[in-house]
DNA sequence: GTCCAGGAAGAAA
DNA sequence: TTTCTTCATGGA
């Protein structure tokens, strides 16, 4: 198949290299292929997986069709995911004059400049993913994605290069717990993700039908409502799949140690500081938590 | 050996 | 309603 590239343009500030950065941090990820200025990654367009090379452009980020059917609504189809997933025309700048303004964050807009929220657009993807990440360091999360991943995800070999997609809810609903725990899967994290698994299969639960809730505190109810989601996990998805800005994983100890480091709060149970904060961030919480998020991790 | 990781559910107080 | 206990393992 002829490769074919076209342009997905951003609104600046916007840095390709700050998203690709943040999408490897060094973790042992298998949903997508980090290169030199480059991310490749098998997307899940409807019914039609396809392999995109992305990479840095002035106008934004140049995408290149690897492999897959480039049918009609391919490339518009591609265009949403990438929107979906790095927000490369979000206009951030309400965000940085937000930043400036507090002290102790006015350096992020020049350190993170151009980071966007990464996006998790599969619905199952993010909530299986927080409950993998429950309580345990992250480095151990990526790897116990990894191993349900090409245990149970499909997968499409090239150039001596495996990608992978993320398991069909179809799929882990038929899992059997005992092989996710011979994999040092919880006990219970094998229930959750094969008892969240069954929940999409049978329809009971889908994006679709959390988008069409109306306001945030009923979605939230809809995710909490899966056994395994709490509350952190619940806010965690809205963030990362539906992208909803007012969104904050309270309690998440990456972001109440970024808090501290940056003498934002007294303590982890300061919450008076806390809410003090958030509401000078109204409408860019999920933001202010992602660049929180970011300023963990030291770029080698 | 100790303590903490991008927590949640169920029991007990 | 709030606070404990258990789950289970890796990494510092």
């Amino acid at each position: 198949m002829p490769s074919r590239s076209f342009i997905i343009p951003a609104s600046d500030p916007f840095s390709f290299d700050e998203c690709r950065w943040f999408l490897d941090r060094g973790f042992d990820e298998c949903m997508h292929t980090i290169l030199p200025g480059r991310v490749r990654k098998l997307i899940p367009l409807p019914g039609n997986p396809v392999l995109a090379d992305l990479r840095e452009h002035p106008d934004g980020i140049e995408a290149t069709l690897l492999e897959g059917k480039d049918a009609t609504g391919t490339e518009a189809a591609l265009r949403a995911y990438v929107q979906d997933w790095l927000a490369p025309q979000e206009d951030i700048l309400p965000f940085y004059a937000r930043l400036s303004k507090v002290p102790a964050l006015a350096y992020m807009p020049a350190a993170f400049g151009g980071l966007r929220l990464i996006g998790i657009p599969d619905l199952f993807e993010a909530l299986a993913w927080s409950i993998i990440g429950q309580q345990i360091n992250l480095r151990f999360a990526y790897r116990l994605k990894r191993r349900m991943v090409e245990r149970w995800g499909e997968s499409y070999e090239t150039g001596g290069e495996v990608y992978h997609l993320f398991p069909q809810p179809a799929v882990m609903a038929n899992a059997d717990p005992a092989e996710l725990r011979a994999m040092q899967f919880t006990g219970r994290k094998a229930e959750y993700l094969i008892g969240v698994a069954q929940q999409f299969a049978s329809g009971n639960i889908s994006k679709s039908s959390l988008l069409a809730l109306p306001g945030l505190e009923a979605r939230r109810r809809a995710l909490t409502d899966l056994r395994g989601i709490g509350i952190w996990s619940a806010n965690y998805a809205l963030m990362k799949s539906i992208r909803d800005a007012t969104c904050i994983p309270h309690g998440d100890a990456g972001l109440l140690n970024a808090l501290l480091s940056h003498q934002l709060i007294a303590d982890k149970s300061d919450h008076p500081s806390m809410e003090k904060l958030y509401r000078r961030f109204k409408g860019w919480e999920s933001y202010l938590v992602a660049y929180l998020w970011r300023s963990l991790a030291v770029k080698s």
